[in-house]
DNA sequence: AATTAAGTTGACGCTACCGTCAACTTGACG
DNA sequence: CGTCAAGTTGACGGTAGCGTCAACTTAATT
């Protein structure tokens, strides 16, 4: 039997929780430690992070992670969830809670804006930089349908300039993720003053 | 003598106009067609173009450009001033001609965004994604000084809002250069309502 | 047309990453 | 404690780009 998984990225039945469909005592360690090199590394540098790297730090060869996750994208399926979908999951929620649609889009891009200066793999979900990967893109479309049910309550409450899509406030998302991924880190107070001039920006004209 | 220069980028004595330095006629007819394909090939994929690719538009071997240019360095000095930096100039010009301190501020901002929407060079200037080419280096310097003479102008008039910096205003740019170049290009449409988002975004606040 | 300096280039070695496989090692079980 | 399926891995071949050099070609000069 081929051991990585073409589709569900699941081998051996490694899923989040129920890792218990008969992996060998090493094998199992060896998933264990993959994962948090995984979750370490791609904290530190996106999802593009080397495999080779990855498995260096959790102590493997390179091969192992193949064999344990099908490559990359099995690897970020089997860590995403714990890295950023938690997060988002909450973020979105928030922004789901009854309450003025102004204060809660504004919440939701604040938080959004946040999650991506704390978590370069957020980045790389808002850009869908792994498109293959199931986990990302059901991380990718939430966001996004959040995104477009708060624009709309917000224009029924006429609270965001009128001529402001969705696809402009994604926009304007995944530039900033990619100001963060390619220029220095700007200290947070000149970010958090950033994230309100796009907040203004986005106020009904007068 | 070693052909490709280390530090000036014109071995031959190449320079834009004054290409006169006794270059063989094959190696003159050489150098012109490498010009004339680094500047298609960085208008259409940007400074980052494959030597090899460009090598082969212009019909000679790669090692040909090591040996006129002196490498990617010395051949976006050959060609970044015909390709970008008349343009900028013409901008920067435009933005020190005397006149209400907003609309020469909103009017460089519009003019770099449209520069960059067509040129995708420009991006790669604005980004300083060369910074070892002493021309990108100028014309980055130039930019930024204008720029800088803007909004310490527009502050003094009390058109900009007051909490904005020039950095402020660098990053904007730079982030809608990232995303120009690694996004599905927008329509014009889309794009120009996104600068009068961001023009709005700078006015000082009610 | 012979000479030769100037010019060109194919082929090479280098880096950095990916994905695979035959051969080896080892945990688990009788 | 032996057996062997499960597991691991070093080494390999592939991609994509860079930069260099010895060997070859050719324009210019006499």
């Amino acid at each position: 039997m081929t051991p990585g998984a073409g589709a569900d990225g699941t081998p051996g039945g490694a899923d989040t929780a129920t890792s218990a469909t008969s992996l060998r005592a090493d094998a199992a360690r060896n998933v264990a430690q993959i994962r948090a090199a995984a979750i370490a590394a791609f904290h530190g540098r996106g999802l593009g992070t080397p495999l080779e790297e990855i498995a260096a730090a959790a102590g493997v060869s390179k091969a192992t992670i193949y064999n344990r996750f099908g490559g990359r994208q099995g690897l970020i399926d089997a860590v995403i969830e714990e890295l950023v979908g938690a997060e988002m999951r909450t973020i979105m929620e928030r922004a789901r809670q009854p309450g003025d649609p102004w204060e809660r889009l504004a919440a939701y891009i604040t938080d959004v804006r946040d999650l991506q200066y704390r978590e370069p793999a957020a980045v790389d979900v808002h850009l869908m930089t792994y498109p293959d990967s199931a986990q990302v893109a059901a991380q990718w479309n939430a966001g996004r349908a959040t995104g477009i049910a708060l624009v709309e309550q917000a224009h029924q409450a006429g609270v965001l300039r009128a001529d402001c899509t969705a696809d402009d406030l994604y926009q304007a998302l995944v530039a900033n993720g990619l100001a963060l991924r390619h220029l220095p880190k700007p200290n947070r107070e000149d970010y958090d003053r950033r994230g309100r001039f796009l907040l203004d920006s986005l106020r009904p004209r007068p």
